[in-house]
Formats: C-alpha cells, sequence, structure tokens
RNA sequence: UGGGAUGUAGCCAAGCGGUUAAGGCACGGGACUUUGACUCCCGCAUUCGCAGGUUCGAAUCCUGCCAUCCCAG
C-alpha cells in the first residue's frame, strides 16, 4: 500500500499502468502533463485530446487526477538545448533529456509534494534492486523496450520509480485495457517528440531556426543539388534530398556537413563507406549507478545501441573521464554526433552518453566538441 | 543553316512495326516508430520534341519543322 502518482499521457501504456497500480490496491493518482502549448499544422491541439481521455480513464479506474503543466521548464531545460544542438549542425534527441529533466525532475518533485512515495509511468522498461542500488532493465516486450530513452536517470529517480507495464507485451496492454473498458485500449501509439508530437519536422525547426540554403555536394566535391539550411539533414538520410538520376542511378544519402562551408555532403548507395563507422566517441556520459562500471583506462566489453529500438550491438569501450571511447564489433551505419549512445550489460542498462565523433561522420567546421 | 548525333515522366534510362510504354532515382501516400533518421509497402507518362504521311496497326518507318550537343568553319 502506497501512495503512487502515475504519470499519465492519455495513451493505452499508462492508463493500464494506473490500473494495474490500482488493482494491487496502491493509492494511486493520476497526473497528466501538458508541456508544449501549441497547436500542430492543422489546428488540432491534440493535448486537450488526451486529457480528455486521461480524465475518461481515471474515472473508469475510480482515482483522483489532475493535469499540471511544466511548459516553461521543458522550453528552458529540453527545447532550448534541442535547438542548441541543431544550431551546431548536430542531432538532437531531446526525450533523453525529457525523462532526465521533466518526468523525473519537475514531475518527480511535483508528485512528492502530493505526498507520492513512488511515481510510475507507462515506459516498456524494470527497475530492480541490485547489490545495493537500482538497476534500470530492459522491458519485456524486446521490440518496445524504452531504455533508450531513459539512460539519463539516476539514482534517485530510481528509487522513486516504477514501471508497471514493463514486464508486459504490448498485445498484453491492449488486451488489459479493453477488457477493462478503458477508451484508450485501441488508441495509436503516439509518436514524434514527446509533447510535442508528429509533425513536420522541417516546417517545425523553421519556426525557430533561420535556415541558410547552400551547396549539396558529393565528398569528391561535385555539385549535385541545392539544400534548404543543414539543420534539416541528419546523418544517413535519404528522403528530402530531391536529386535524382545521373551517377550510377541509386540512392544519395547524406554522409556530412561542413558547417564552415555550409555545404551538405552526400554519396550514392547505402553501402558508401562514408555511411559506416568502426568507433564513436561519446561524452557527457551518465550512469545509472551514478558511475561507471570500470576504471578509467581499462577496456571492456558490453552491448550498444545507437538509437530506439536498434538491435543490441557489441563493441568494446574504453573510458576516460567523461569520454567513451566505442569500437564497434561491427561497422555501424550513420553514427551521428547529438544522438545517444546507450550501453547494456545483459538485461541491464548502465548508462549512456552524447556522440561527439564518430569515423567517417563527415562533420567539418564547427561541428565537434 | 557544311557534316554528324540526339530528342521517351522532375532526372537517368529500356524499348527499334503490334499494344499494359521496362527499370532505377526523385516525388506523393501508407506501414513501422515516444528523437532525428533508416527500412518496408503502394502510387506515379491513354503517352513517347512538334506537324504531317506510310500501314489493319507506329514511340518504333518516311517527310518537314523545332530544340540540344559534337565536329568542321
Amino acid at each position: 500500500m502506497a501512495r503512487i502518482v502515475v504519470g499519465m499521457s492519455g495513451g493505452v501504456d499508462s492508463s493500464v499502468a494506473a490500473l494495474r497500480l490500482k488493482r494491487e490496491g496502491h493509492e494511486v493518482i493520476g497526473v497528466f502533463m501538458n508541456n508544449w502549448e501549441e497547436t500542430d499544422e492543422s489546428g488540432v491541439c491534440s493535448a486537450e485530446r488526451d486529457w480528455a481521455d486521461v480524465q475518461r480513464v481515471c474515472e473508469i479506474i475510480d482515482i483522483p487526477y489532475y493535469s499540471v503543466n511544466f511548459a516553461r521548464a521543458y522550453r528552458e531545460r529540453v527545447f532550448a538545448y534541442f535547438l542548441d544542438e541543431y544550431r551546431r549542425g548536430r542531432t538532437p534527441n531531446p526525450d533523453v533529456l525529457c525523462n532526465r529533466e521533466i518526468k523525473f525532475s519537475a514531475f518527480l518533485d511535483f508528485a512528492l509534494t502530493l505526498g507520492a512515495q513512488k511515481v510510475a509511468t507507462g515506459h516498456f522498461a524494470g527497475v530492480d534492486r541490485r547489490d545495493g542500488r537500482y538497476a534500470l532493465l530492459r522491458s519485456a516486450d524486446e521490440n518496445k523496450d524504452q531504455t533508450y530513452f531513459l539512460y539519463m536517470l539516476g539514482q534517485r529517480a530510481l528509487s522513486y520509480a516504477c514501471f508497471p507495464v514493463g514486464g508486459m507485451t504490448k498485445a498484453q496492454i491492449r488486451d488489459c485495457a479493453a477488457q477493462a473498458g478503458l477508451p484508450t485500449s485501441a488508441k495509436k501509439d503516439s509518436t514524434g517528440v514527446c509533447f510535442i508530437g508528429e509533425r513536420n519536422f522541417k516546417q517545425f525547426l523553421q519556426q525557430y531556426l533561420p535556415a541558410q540554403p547552400g551547396d549539396m555536394v558529393t565528398a569528391a566535391g561535385r555539385v549535385v543539388g541545392r539544400h534548404d539550411g543543414l539543420m534539416f539533414y541528419t546523418l544517413g538520410q535519404r528522403r528530402g534530398l530531391g536529386i535524382g538520376g545521373g551517377g550510377d542511378g541509386r540512392r544519395w544519402f547524406v554522409v556530412g556537413k561542413d558547417l564552415a562551408g555550409n555545404r551538405l555532403i552526400v554519396e550514392q548507395g547505402d553501402d558508401s563507406p562514408r555511411l559506416y563507422s568502426g568507433w564513436a566517441q561519446a561524452g557527457a556520459l551518465s550512469w545509472i549507478a551514478g558511475r561507471a562500471p570500470v576504471e578509467d583506462g581499462r577496456p571492456f566489453e558490453c552491448m550498444v545501441r545507437l538509437r530506439h529500438r536498434q538491435t543490441l550491438q557489441g563493441a568494446r569501450i574504453t573510458i576516460e573521464g567523461d569520454c567513451a571511447h566505442i569500437r564497434f564489433d561491427r561497422p555501424q551505419r550513420a553514427v551521428t554526433p547529438g544522438q545517444a549512445a546507450v550501453f547494456y550489460l545483459g538485461d541491464e542498462c548502465l548508462g549512456g552518453g552524447a556522440i561527439d565523433r564518430a569515423e567517417h561522420d563527415g562533420m567539418t567546421g564547427g561541428a565537434q566538441t
């Protein structure tokens, strides 16, 4: 029996999380976060729909509910960083920060003021106590695991965290919701940047950053087209380049950015060597345990993931201060500065860092730290 | 304005008298997905530079015109 505040998004996962806790006999309080006050291109404010769903679900489960607004914190602690990274030509992952700064910081603190002993979310992940510390574990539904987005959490956050649906499969969650008659049982999974939602990314970014068109060139320097602004592209990207025909007729991919020259580097063929990296360096390391798993300079083998849902990749890591040097067992495609490299050992997520550079990353002119 | 070559969708590019005008890239839509991407699926020329002609039938043959490229001047 504990007082538990559940972060409810209006989706099935968090609905079922709340339902399960209630059934276990806890004193459950549902809280909806509205952290982005803006309508999308079609003029729809999906947050209103989601809040309505949260209310309906809570009525059915019979728990009290509240709505809180962390829009300012989100802007200052997540979105500012997001724009900053794009200005540097990098490709940030705002959701990782959102979890640390909003859901497991601002929101957690708010829950504590409500007298909560625990804070729950609908994340696909697990928490366990191991060797006197809290461990972040991969979810039972291997295909939905969201630990990639949670690697920045620390011991304090995990000591309060609880993921009621982390041991379930997506199908089980929907079944559970349907049987309980929850209106969110068949609701489509949400995608896009957390709290901001799915939208035309280019148009969205354009509202905040000035675009500066320039040349699109091959690694050899041949001009093959024009780009609308370097921030609109990311390494490994194919669509939106607008260049077709010519050359050997294969697809074109972004393989680098020349920040100083405002040129986008592109190459043809998905097997271009410039698209693959044998190693990468990650900085701003964050460990779930609060400290690195091994001492500096001593290499260790573990698994790594460079993007959400990627199959775990074998790697050898060497840590030196706040920098991890990662050597992949197999070359990795489109290793992108700004994105997260997250480390795993067995079923445990150890932590991770932000990729600063990688072999063949093609980033020049100020993108590197 | 002498000679040669070429003109097929936004870009490459098959097709060389018989019919639904290959394929790839780009683009559009969808699936997948709590980042950005990748990937996958579907769609995408009633029409072959233009105008005539030959033929039962032409993008495919003939004539003229237009355009572009190359070599000569």
